[in-house]
DNA sequence: AAAAATTGTAAGTGATTAATTACTTTTATA
DNA sequence: TATAAAAGTAATTAATCACTTACAATTTTT
């Protein structure tokens, strides 16, 4: 079975999510997967591997959702996409999400990855584009608040999610 | 000295924000606090008996800092304190604030605690005094995109805080 | 089909975990 | 001041942790 390796990474993220990293044993991870605890260091070097390769995979899944909306040149069109990618929270990125937002806690110092800096350039662009004279500004305010109401999505905080998604595309009168 | 069971819990507040609470180990805790591990169980009936207490503390603290300004009756100054409260934030609140943010993500249930309660009722009504429509709706955007802007804070994504409070303040038109 | 590489496991490893024990010292009370 | 209660510790507990070893089964390559 080649696929185990997958089984892993699959358990392993959902457990991350559920219980946190540092509460997630391997011992676990592997009874859940159905594979003996050793296997899970035949494909990963540790455990601190295992996640960093679904923060990797999860992240190049993420360049090729951004790369998609960005291109776009209209911004009404532009802004409205940003809103429907945060809010609209797809089954596949879900789990990336939460982990990502999870493990931010206790850095010490907070890097953005790829698709975190091509999107904030791209939203500064548009921002700029439209002749917003604190762009940059604007842009962090629209990300942050963005980031902001989806977490609270998580948390189960926002009930009506579709409403508030009318509510700030009005806002912004793009739609 | 009495003090010990004030500073246990100091150090263990610093270090389950620091390093995440499953991180830090009651080893560790009796170490930076300079006491025994015994003395931890002395006064806490295990480890998560001292996070509830922390959590408990806090949120007491917060009910307080609350009360302060929701009993504003003007629209402007309230929503203005509102945006300072959740921005400036002060060195005492500052650990409550970052431990809650933490914990949020491996709960499966989330209810919200008395000053948020508190609080959202507050930001409801004043924006059905300001006539608004959809008050609820618009208080739900306002807290979690300040809430999200605050994330962002502490993460290190957002740098210029005065500027972008004058900004959410202007767009709210509040100063 | 033989050899080599990969994938898999059971049974461990020492280190670390939260928590307890048995005991001493300090503080408060009668 | 005698006594009880509270605060404190060093040493220890069983359990669990991430990870390794020695070996078997399976797949791939030649």
């Amino acid at each position: 079975m080649k696929d185990r390796r997958a089984k892993i990474a699959q358990v392993a993220l959902r457990l991350f999510i559920e219980r946190g990293y540092h509460a997630t044993s391997t011992r676990l991870i592997a009874q859940e997967a159905g594979v003996s605890e050793g296997l899970i260091f035949r494909h990963y070097t540790n455990k601190e591997g295992l996640l960093e390769e679904l923060l990797v995979e999860g992240g190049q899944q993420m360049i090729f959702e951004v790369a998609d909306f960005i291109s776009e040149y209209d911004p009404k069109i532009f802004i409205s996409s940003l809103i429907d990618f945060f809010l609209d929270i797809s089954d596949n990125l879900l789990f990336y999400w939460r982990l990502k937002a999870q493990l931010e806690w206790t850095k010490t110092v907070w890097e953005p990855v790829e698709w975190e800096r091509i999107l904030r350039e791209a939203v500064e662009r548009m921002f700029k584009s439209m002749g917003y004279s604190k762009y940059e500004l604007e842009a962090g305010l629209l990300l942050e608040s963005l980031t902001g109401i989806r977490y609270g999505i998580f948390r189960g905080s926002v009930e009506n999610i579709s409403e508030l998604k009318a509510l700030i595309k009005c806002k912004y009168k793009v739609s």
